[in-house]
DNA sequence: GCTAGAATATGAGCATGCTCACTTACTGAG
DNA sequence: CTCAGTAAGTGAGCATGCTCATATTCTAGC
């Protein structure tokens, strides 16, 4: 029985070793199931035993790249710097991490990004808990800033949001060394701390966890009967 | 000859009911080309003949109803409301018309979104073009409003991540009225409009056009050698 | 050893998006 | 009327992600 545990991640292991060079190799989509299964010496029902889609194996590479840099950047964030860094630095830093260990998959990050995108997506496993321990990640950055209060969970989405906009945008970045998406980082997480500081100050008195669903917005002049009506 | 390129409008126009009822009736993943086809009274192949991919079919679908939209909501505009309304009301004004109309596809949204929402998307016409004059007209509102400069590419990046962001939500948003996605909609385009104006306030000298691609951004402190190295 | 039962492995087969070699329909010139 | 030429239509077939009934291997109790 323990034999075949260690057997089990063995084969695992053997899985994804392939996948990642075939991935490399040919890209995400050129590398079928089938050539998985032959370089991991498997037959294609037992990838399928391990993995439930094909999806899955390249999230499963991006998951273990993201959670071993996010370690990594907690541990170095334990002994803080001489002078210390101001929050919008703080989370340069943090994704900047997370993006020089996810380089090898940026070609084919898209297609882990849309299962792990979207907030409802289906509950896979990795991707799921990828984005909440990266924000849980992020609250305590700005906790540590002095932020007063926990995220409101729209803040965390308009993080997530730019985070995965910044992804998306440096799988196609073409600059010489994918400088521009450092340019949008920067201005992404730039916009969002000044997002954070003002709304900080005039924050609504009511709702603090679920803020969100409370009552309508703000502006709504022009926009007429808004999205309730049947169109 | 003339007949024919009148057939020919037809049978896409029938392609393109059969798919929104069925698209509607059974969501984009559950109805097959060859359920479309059938329902279209033609080949798969025919089909084929029409749209590159099936997705192609839902993205003219959205892309109607999306250009639709902007119409009208240009056309609205031409007469300025009594009390001038603020930039930002007027952002929302022009997305919430587009989500109105756009309420049908919902669910399947994301979808479309995917190869939509990438700047490197391969150019299919409808998507594609579909951002551009998106942008566009969010351009000329900023212009109309004291914007003295064109927006920058990364500023035009940065707000197709937040819209991109707010459809994708929409697509899952399970709250009574969908006013969640209104308010992340109100938030993300108080943001994006506040960074407007401060990185206005404060502009670089030197960048207008391509400030993107041009220098290393601000913090770099912690982030060691970034990106260019090698992992 | 031997057998029952469980855990794992396997590849033929299915569903479906898409292709392509071929058919059909139509038009215009002689 | 005929016939070449062209535009549009067509479905058998391919590639591939994934499933499932079956085979194989291992463990445990005797």
């Amino acid at each position: 029985m323990r034999v075949t545990a260690e057997t089990k991640q063995a084969t695992r292991q053997s899985i994804l070793e392939a996948a990642r060079k075939l991935f490399a190799e040919q890209g995400f989509d050129s590398a079928t199931t089938r050539d998985i299964a032959r370089a991991a010496r498997i037959g294609v029902g037992t990838l399928f035993n391990y993995f439930p889609t094909k999806e899955a194996i390249a999230a499963a590479l991006v998951g273990d790249a993201w959670s071993r840099a996010a370690d990594a950047f907690a541990a170095a964030m334990l002994q803080p710097a001489d002078p210390p860094a101001s929050l919008e630095e703080d989370l340069f830093a943090h994704v900047a991490a997370i993006l020089r260990k996810l380089k090898p998959f940026r070609k084919y990050l898209p297609a882990v990004l849309e299962t792990s995108l979207s907030p409802a997506a289906n509950a896979s496993i990795d991707s799921q808990s990828l984005r909440q321990s990266h924000l849980e990640i992020v609250s305590q950055i700005v906790c540590r800033h002095g932020g007063d209060d926990a995220l409101t969970p729209l803040a965390l989405q308009l993080y997530w949001t730019l985070i995965t906009g910044v992804l998306a945008f440096w799988a196609a970045d073409s600059s010489p060394r994918q400088e521009d998406t450092l340019a949008l980082l920067d201005q992404s997480l730039a916009m969002f701390v000044g997002w954070l500081t003002d709304s900080g100050r005039s924050r609504l008195p009511g709702g603090t966890s679920q803020g969100a669903s409370s009552s309508a917005p703000g502006p709504t002049r022009q926009a007429g009967p808004t999205l309730a009506t049947r169109g």
